[in-house]
DNA sequence: AGATTATTTGTTTTCGAAAACTTCTAACTA
DNA sequence: TAGTTAGAAGTTTTCGAAAACAAATAATCT
């Protein structure tokens, strides 16, 4: 039932030398045509699949790209992995993922792992400081690394998202609407991204001379956004807008000012950040930023790759974003409907009347 | 800068021979306490890690299961995942992952990448028809397979969620609550998991002599939720439910609503399925069936090993749901706030009428 | 003490595929 | 026609780690 088939079962079907039958699985470059079909017909009866370890044993160049990510239930992470993927075997490379948190030491084991692997080059699909990254590519220096989303200022190669640029412009955007009383729910501090953010959140509010009212922090979370936002929204001070650092906390954020009875937008605008499958279809449709992930996972592995040739300096790249403008911010929208809606309010009020 | 550290160059430092090294790398059991840190310091001092492949080669258990899922963006598919690899890494596997789609050449060709890594069991995670799942099975027989939402007819190991069960459970909910009038968007007819829940919805809805009004179907992502619930809201024929086949679609589908101005659950109900992470803070809140991802993913894994061990008769295991109620289908609320409500609706209603 | 048993270490062989090298045959050139 | 060359296939060696086997040393028992 086991013992898988070898090398030289295909070869004996087949009336060869074993090393013709390495010919043909690697190309079958000079091997007559007949004999070829024939060791490929024992290949197919025998259901013959090259051992990859034994194969990664010999060649001195294994052809893998290992990547350590975060948990791939986290919509980003695994949209920059799938990007990864593809890229990787587009130049004819294998990928082999391992997940990890940010722990220092659990991503040394993760290191460990992939180098046991032989894999030519890591990517680092995680939130890591400019002193751990640069511990880790000063410590395992023989493997060049490449990191998604490190601060700026490490050393160290790194593809990125442009933060705060997105976080720049959303605020323009809604400083020329005319708002001015801001109420930030940020990411995590331990999240690069998440600063970047916050940074061109807060400068930009200063700049304008707005109010910045209020400022918390969530987990990513839909529910640390529903819970900061129904915080905040309790709060006496009012707020005209509610910038959200990503989309899934602004998912929560609006179901906090539904519960509420508070109007988007026409009461507090709300935003988010990633533009992810779902935010276009939120109640209402979310005004966000783009960020391309696949094209994030892309370009690192074009430039991982090009490094493993040219062994250049350092390469920092910056991936531009996007804004999309839904409804959730929407002022001035002609509500040509306006008739229907109101028999529609009318008709829900007198649903409630009994209750009164 | 390349060339990886091996085994003699620690034995040389560590002045032992190879197989000490070896045993030191693999628990260090009868090892001399000193003679073992000596090794292990050698190792540190020269990063050693063992080589992956000429482990491979050499032993004649490898310790992994091969997993093929869909494309991991998808929630569910990355949650099962998930699950497998916790529950792997427990029972001291690895997994290694490889992503196809339905194809059966795709198939194929990802289980030959799999049995090439000499994985000793494939878990497949994606939909398959009950001719390929057997078909599969027959043809590589050395290796034991795992379906995890394979029709159950299928002569096959099979961990599935209780798809029937959940949907049944829903649409009694609905009925005790007196709701007549159905419209089902059901997933895409290719999927097994879909036809189990049309099925289900179809059997109660004729049993309970209610009317099937509307039947649909979508893709499972909230923009065919969004197209299709758009188009049968415009249908002349009025409907109390709307019973969407997953949590993406019913996202979609009540976007739709919204946008048609019919309250949500008072003048239709809608339902979801999956519970995923977000459909908490939808807006309505969804009702939906909780299917545990992870925990289908940890049976899996656990059922493919004891029958590795004990080669019994097929395993088929099924995974029971959970039906989760919230705000999307919750009529009999008191509605406590009501002159607050009421309140905000006339103040919506004269921001409106301006534009009238 | 002598013999038996454990403990610790070393030596040899093995795994499967491919690279490096060799041999054989057929084709082409002068 | 002999000699050179290219094409096709075979033989030998190699990769790194571990298993199988063997030996040497230390510990225990009678």
């Amino acid at each position: 039932m086991s013992k898988p088939v070898t090398f030289k079962e295909v070869a004996e079907l087949a009336g060869v030398s074993t090393q013709t039958v390495s010919r043909v699985t690697n190309g079958g470059k000079g091997v007559k045509p007949d004999t070829l079909k024939r060791v490929q017909e024992a290949i197919d009866e025998l259901g013959y699949v090259p051992n990859k370890g034994a194969q990664l044993l010999v060649r001195k160049k294994a052809k893998i790209v290992g990547v350590i990510s975060l948990e791939m239930t986290l919509q980003g992470a695994s949209s920059i992995v799938a990007g990864i993927r593809v890229e990787s075997e587009k130049a004819g490379y294998s990928m082999s993922l391992t997940v990890s948190d940010s722990k220092e030491e659990n991503l040394e084991t993760a290191i460990k792992e992939l180098k046991s692997q032989q894999v030519e080059a890591i990517l680092i699909n995680l939130p890591v400081s400019k002193e751990v990254s640069e511990k880790l590519v000063e410590k395992y220096k023989r493997i060049p690394f490449l990191f998604i989303d490190v601060p700026s200022e490490a050393k160290v190669n790194q593809v990125s998202a442009d933060h705060y640029e997105g976080a720049r412009r959303m605020i323009e955007l809604m400083l020329a609407q005319g708002r001015r009383k801001f109420a930030l729910l940020n990411g995590p501090s331990h999240s690069h991204a998440a600063n970047l953010r916050r940074q061109a959140w807060e400068n930009e509010i200063k700049k304008a001379d707005a109010e910045l009212i209020i400022n918390v922090e969530g987990d990513w979370s839909a529910e640390s956004g529903y819970i900061e936002a129904t915080k905040l929204l309790l709060k006496p001070q009012k707020i005209d807008t509610l910038l959200v650092a990503n989309d899934q906390m602004a998912l929560g954020a609006l179901r906090a000012c539904n519960e509420q009875n508070i109007a988007v937008p026409q009461q507090i605008a709300v935003t988010g950040f990633d533009d992810t499958l779902n935010s276009e279809y939120f109640n209402p449709p979310l005004t966000t930023i783009r960020q391309d992930f696949k094209e994030i996972g892309k370009q690192a592995v074009q430039n991982i790759l090009t490094h493993l040739v040219h062994k250049e300096e350092i390469s920092k790249q910056v991936i531009p974003i996007e804004l999309i403008e839904r409804q959730s911010t929407m002022i001035v929208q002609k509500e040509a409907n306006s008739v229907k809606k109101i028999e529609d309010l009318l008709q829900e009020i007198q649903r409630l009347l009994p209750n009164v």
